[in-house]
DNA sequence: TATCCCCA
């Protein structure tokens, strides 16, 4: 079956080989004639998978047929197709289970039994021999591999962190205080700031128009005094270059990346294994799935500083798993800025953030609009009058966001009418969401004309725009295109002169970036309406929340309140529903349930005694000494060998290698444990009687001080 | 049962 993502829907291969045995004179021809691929997919397989030589291509998708589902663009299914129709595989042949369990579970997280079989059913995935092919069993769940180790590894990480009385202030010198006196930090954001400089991991949370951003600049900067290295990332790639734009406007020497290019992502796989700044910031902490959380904590060098900034409110990850949410349940030393900044003139905005959150209906305000139990025959000349009243020439000014793809594509439309009706038209692309017509064409298609206003679809580093940025079409021009190519001696990409071709002149944010004519599809499209997935991390002075019926129940209140807290100044909100089934819906929010992660972390595990300081802990990351230890450690352990010799840690492997290299069982000095970190897990050290000897006991920190630093907090209506 | 990210 096609997808309507499948748009090779216009053209043909012109010549059309009889044969495949003759074809090895033409192996791209050979890929274009597998059944369900066209050009376009074509070309992107022999660029996925043969790293640009359709040879190498084709003896990949020979040796496996299922490997076409890396190609993005390729599911199960059409490779499956593909599979049984052009290389006979069998419907009981171990690849088709392995790639079949694996696109179950990569569609669907993790699933229990039952639901995994009636996955596979539907797949018609029958021999029962093969069930566990490329997937994981484990207590009645299924898990990809990766996704698994990926929890399992962040519950051991989670159970080392010290949780919520461990909170600690770092005391500035006068350089620094210097820098926050020049920033204009308040005392609330001093506190922050001390607490980022202070704590190995540290959530920091607040609602749009908080400061975060802020306070991470003035951090970084501080953290720069101290002759820290400092790195900002983020998940995406707008949230990035916000950052790294806040950071040049303080004056941080400090680069902000997606996490993808700090951590060198290349075709499936991270490059750098071990990074090599002492602070590191992510931003938009809410929206990293599991693994990829895990990716960056288990490459963070020992002594680096981690900040995890976000919004639990906000929308949740697209992968599986809320790390983001379940650390801040777990108690990891914790930061909430309260006051609000931005909206303070604004204060009916604010508080119909806080209705939808804590199910309470604020008073009217002036500068909310809400439009309920519109009928549906009136909400699109509703909607027209809204443009009419609040869009504009300014496009800097305003923003309609929606849930659904299906609504943006509707009412871009309609906006685009009303805002730009005499505009040229420059090109057009399918809109897929309003459905498809007979040969799966689609119904609909949008113009793209002068003047009108754009949003980007998709990250280009060539053009330097990012997916979630809005702009302005000029017009066309004609240029040389510029091209990325692999040189094939040095492996390096280079940045090479191609043919003359229109480009579409968009300016985005003041920049004015010329689109190939064929590239303008994948990256451009109308952005008067868009969904809050792209809104995220972006607000407008004027808003418009478009959303005929309900949300689904799990997501409507972090859709509600997402959208809301976008606008600046005023905000319009339509719906179809009535007053009470609006609100009902907007305050509705997933039930409660704990994620596999914390349902882990629940399970009691036994404490060992920190072999430095005594205090009980479930994890003992170091080789048998506590985090707060490691951290404070600055010549080495004070652990009399004496003491020592009642330890067992756990047998195995590894550990007699380590000892081997050591020539005891003790735990090790920092000189020593430099030597076999890498090749001992953690896991392998942890494991000491519980009866064990004890060097004197002494705390990190005693509860007066933690009690002393809340009150400071809560005086600042800081939350922590 | 919808949403969507990442690179040389």
């Amino acid at each position: 079956m096609l997808t309507p993502t499948d748009n090779d829907y216009g053209t043909r291969p012109e010549k059309v080989p009889e044969r495949r045995g003759s074809l090895w004179s033409d192996p791209e021809a050979e890929i274009r004639n597998l059944p369900g691929i066209g050009h376009k997919l074509a070309k992107k397989v022999v660029e996925d998978l043969g790293d640009g030589s359709a040879q190498a291509a084709i003896v990949m998708v020979e040796r496996n047929p299922y490997n076409l589902t890396d190609v993005d663009g390729i599911g199960f299914k059409k490779a499956d197709r593909i599979a049984r129709e052009a290389y006979d595989i069998g419907p009981d042949d171990i690849r088709r289970h392995e790639a079949g369990n694996r696109f179950i579970l990569e569609m669907r997280g993790v699933l229990n039994e039952r639901e995994f079989f009636a996955e596979r059913v539907k797949l018609e995935l029958r021999d029962q021999n093969l069930k566990e092919h490329g997937v994981e069993l484990e207590e009645g769940h299924y898990w990809l591999p990766e996704e698994l180790d990926a929890e399992l590894q962040l519950e051991r990480w989670m159970r080392g962190l010290p949780r919520g009385e461990a909170l600690q202030l770092a005391d500035l010198s006068e350089d620094q205080t210097a820098v926050l006196d020049r920033m204009g930090a308040d005392d609330q954001q001093r506190l922050a700031v001390r607490a980022i400089l202070a704590n190995r991991v540290l959530c920091f949370t607040g609602g749009a128009g908080t400061g975060k951003t802020f306070c991470v600049a003035a951090a970084m900067d501080c953290g720069i005094r101290q002759r820290w290295s400092a790195r900002g990332m983020a998940f995406a790639g707008k949230a990035a270059d916000r950052m790294r734009e806040a950071l040049d406007a303080y004056g941080v020497m400090a680069e902000a990346t997606t996490i993808h290019k700090a951590l060198g992502f290349q075709k499936k796989s991270f490059t750098v294994d071990v990074l090599g700044e002492k602070l590191y910031v992510i931003d938009e902490a809410s929206m990293l799935p599991n693994w990829l959380l895990w990716a960056v904590i288990k490459r963070l060098p020992e002594d680096a500083h981690l900040v995890l900034v976000g919004d639990p409110n906000q929308l949740p990850p697209i992968g599986y798993g809320t790390p983001f949410v379940d650390l801040l349940k777990h108690g990891a030393p914790h930061v909430h800025l309260e006051k609000n900044y931005r909206q303070q003139d604004q204060q009916g905005i604010l508080h119909m953030a806080e209705g939808i959150l804590n199910r309470s209906r604020p008073a009217p305000a002036e500068c909310v609009e809400m439009h309920l139990y519109v009928a549906p025959a009136n909400l699109d000349s509703l909607f027209d009058s809204l443009i009419q009243k609040h869009g504009g020439p300014d496009y800097e000014g305003w923003q309609v966001i929606t849930y659904t793809n299906e609504v943006a594509e509707r009412y871009n439309l309609r906006a685009q009418a009303i805002v730009n009706p005499g505009g040229v038209a420059l090109f057009e692309y399918p809109l897929w969401k309003l459905g498809t017509g007979e040969r799966n064409r689609p119904l609909y298609h949008a113009e793209v004309r002068e003047g009108d206003k754009v949003i980007v679809v998709k990250n280009s580093t060539t053009l330097g725009i990012f997916n979630g940025q809005t702009g302005r079409v000029l017009g066309l021009t004609s240029k040389a295109k510029i091209v990325q190519r692999k040189n094939s001696v040095t492996g390096h990409w280079e940045e090479q002169i191609g043919d003359v071709m229109p480009h579409l002149l968009v300016d985005i944010t003041g920049r004015e970036v010329a689109v190939p004519e064929d590239e303008v599809e994948k990256f451009i499209q109308l952005g008067y309406v868009i969904t809050v997935h792209k809104a995220q991390g972006s607000d407008w002075p004027r808003v418009i929340v478009m959303q005929p019926g309900k949300v689904r129940d799990d997501t409507a209140r972090k859709f509600f309140y997402t959208a809301s807290t976008r606008a600046k100044n005023h905000l319009c909100i339509v719906s179809g529903l009535r007053v009470v089934a609006w609100w009902t819906n907007a305050a509705t929010d997933a039930p409660d349930v704990p994620s596999t992660l914390m349902k882990r972390l629940a399970k009691a595990k036994p404490m060992f005694p920190c072999l430095n300081c005594g205090t009980p802990v479930a994890h003992l990351p170091h080789d048998g000494i506590c985090w707060d230890c490691v951290s404070s450690m600055e010549g080495g352990l004070l652990v009399d060998p004496a003491d020592l010799k009642d330890y067992e840690p756990e047998p195995g492997p590894e550990f007699d290698a380590a000892i081997e290299r050591n020539g005891h069982a003790r735990p090790l000095l920092p000189s020593e444990w430099e030597d076999v970190k890498h090749s001992a897990t953690p896991a392998t050290w942890r494991t000491l009687r519980q009866s064990a000897p004890v060097a004197a006991a002494e705390p990190h920190q005693t509860g007066e001080d933690s009690e002393r630093i809340a009150a400071q907090f809560r005086a600042l209506d800081v939350v922590w």
